[in-house]
DNA sequence: GTATGTGCAAAGGTTTTGCAACTAT
DNA sequence: ATAGTTGCAAAACCTTTGCACATAC
C-alpha cells in the first residue's frame, strides 16, 4: 500500500484513466501500456504500473484477481470458502459456510457456460486487529472485486 | 494446462501431497518447498512447482487466488461481478447480477472483521465454446476456489 | 520552491523450462 | 523398454524501484 500523498493530475495518469474508462475489456498492465502508447508514445511501462496502482488506491479503477499476496495451495479439496486477512495475507478456511451463488443467472446473463465460481471473503484477522492494524488501512480493497 | 499424461507416483509427489494434507495453513509454493525439504532435503523448487500444478489438475489439491491469468484492471468501479473464460482468460462484466453474500456469517464464523468479498464466475465464453474448447478441458478449475 | 511524477534501466521476485540422468511401470 | 520424473540452472515473466530530470501546484 502506498503512503499518504497529495496526488497531482499528470497527463499520463489522465490518459491511463481515460483509456480504461473507454474500453470494456479488462486489460492487463502491459495491454494498458500498449493502448496508452498510441496516444503517448514515450510513456514508460513503469509509469503505467505506478499509475494503475495509484488509481486503484483512489478507487477510480478496480484491480481484478491476485489482489494482494501470492498463489497459495490448499490440501483440502471438499467445497469450502476462504477468508483472507488484508493485513498479514494469511488465509483461513470457512468449512461451515454455505452460500447460494446463482451460477445459472450468470450463465443466462452472459451466454457463458458457467462451470463454477471463486468466492473469497476479505477482512482483518483477530491477530492483526489486536495489533491495531485496522481495516482503515485497507479501504479501497472492499467488495465486488474478483 | 498440462498435456494428457499417465501420472506416476513419485516419492516427491507423495510427500508434497502429504504435507499439504497435514497442515491447514495455505502455503505458497516456496513454503511447501521449505516444508518438504525437511523430509527430503534434495528436492528442488522446480519439482515442487511441477507437482503442485499436477496435483491441482488431478483435483487432489486446490490452488487459491490468481487461478489462471494475470492481474487485470477495470475502469468501471460501481459494484459488479465478473466472469472469466477458462479457455481464453478473457473477463466479462456482470453489471446486472445481484448476489447476497453473507459477510456477517463469515465474520461470526471466523472472528475476522470482514470488509468485503471477491466473487468471480468461471466458465467458457461463447466464442471458445463455438471453437469446441469445452469445459471438459478445464475440469478441476471448478467451484469454491478463492 | 518543493513535493510529486516521469523515463529509463536495473533489480526483484515468482514461476517455467531445457536437459541429462534417473525411475516407476 | 519407455514414458514420466527429478535436480539443477538458466530463462522467462511480471512487477517494483533507484535515480536524475521534469512538472504541477
Amino acid at each position: 500500500v502506498q503512503d499518504l500523498f497529495k496526488a497531482r493530475t499528470s497527463k499520463q495518469r489522465q490518459v491511463i484513466l481515460d483509456e480504461l474508462k473507454r474500453v470494456d475489456s479488462h486489460p492487463t498492465a502491459d495491454e494498458v501500456y500498449l493502448m496508452v502508447r498510441q496516444r503517448m508514445p514515450r510513456i514508460s511501462l513503469g509509469t503505467v504500473y505506478r499509475n494503475l496502482e495509484i488509481l486503484a488506491e483512489q478507487g477510480l479503477i478496480q484491480r481484478l484477481d491476485g489482489g494482494p499476496g501470492r498463489r497459495r495451495f490448499d490440501g483440502r479439496v471438499e467445497g469450502h470458502y476462504h477468508i483472507r486477512c488484508l493485513s498479514c495475507l494469511r488465509v483461513a478456511d470457512l468449512p461451515d459456510l454455505r452460500v447460494s451463488v446463482p451460477e445459472d443467472e450468470a450463465a443466462a446473463l452472459t451466454d457463458f457456460e458457467v462451470t463454477g465460481h471463486a468466492l473469497e471473503f476479505l477482512g482483518i484477522c483477530p491477530e492483526c486487529r489486536r495489533q491495531g492494524l485496522g481495516a482503515a488501512n485497507h479501504d479501497a480493497e472492499a467488495s465486488y472485486g474478483g
